[in-house]
DNA sequence: GACATATTTCGAAGATTGTCTATATGATCC
DNA sequence: GGATCATATAGACAATCTTCGAAATATGTC
């Protein structure tokens, strides 16, 4: 869960996240979505996928990563856990 | 939102939120909970408040935290985003 | 006003993070 | 096998974050 909140507290991996909401997306075509050098965005992608947030395939030379939205089903567990326990005193 | 991400990307403010599920809690009743010192935890909170994660009010001498669930709110439908974006190519 | 209690703010040390350039790996093509 | 393209890894540096002890602020009590 750590791995996960960290994942996200960064704002260009949050753009990422947000890129590949759209299909996946190689680390070439999301390079010039962003003003950072290559290996910066493949940090972050590591990051991303450490977190479980995307899963990677290869086809050829190239590296496809994908959304993996069964983390975000635990951070929504997560928020509910607090949203249902509010105590209206 | 970037406030937010950051707040809760710390363990020991996650657990805070945590105790504060519960119920209000000053700085007091929350230091034994944890192995930092007042003043670590002061700023915990600081962050937390920023984040509008969680609201405070004064009694006397003490100060009472709050859970503030807007936010929580905020961050379900930032979730629920990606769920319902979910390209089942 | 002097003192005690609850909590925050200050200033600095150490750890972690984001970024870069340079180099390495993996796959394809000739 | 050598050249090339796509991407990752290594190592260094600056910025940010967490933490602490010391000092400051705010409130209440005598």
């Amino acid at each position: 869960m750590n791995h996960l909140f960290k994942a996200l507290s960064d704002p260009t991996r949050r753009r990422i996240l947000d890129l590949l909401k759209d299909g996946e997306m190689t680390p070439g075509d999301l390079y010039p979505h962003f003003d950072i050098s290559k290996p910066s965005l493949s940090h972050h992608l590591s990051l991303l996928k450490q977190a479980e947030l995307v899963v990677v395939r290869r086809d050829g030379k190239q590296l496809f990563y994908r959304l993996n939205t069964t983390v975000l089903q635990d951070l929504m567990s997560w928020t509910l856990d607090f949203l249902s326990s509010e105590d209206p005193t």
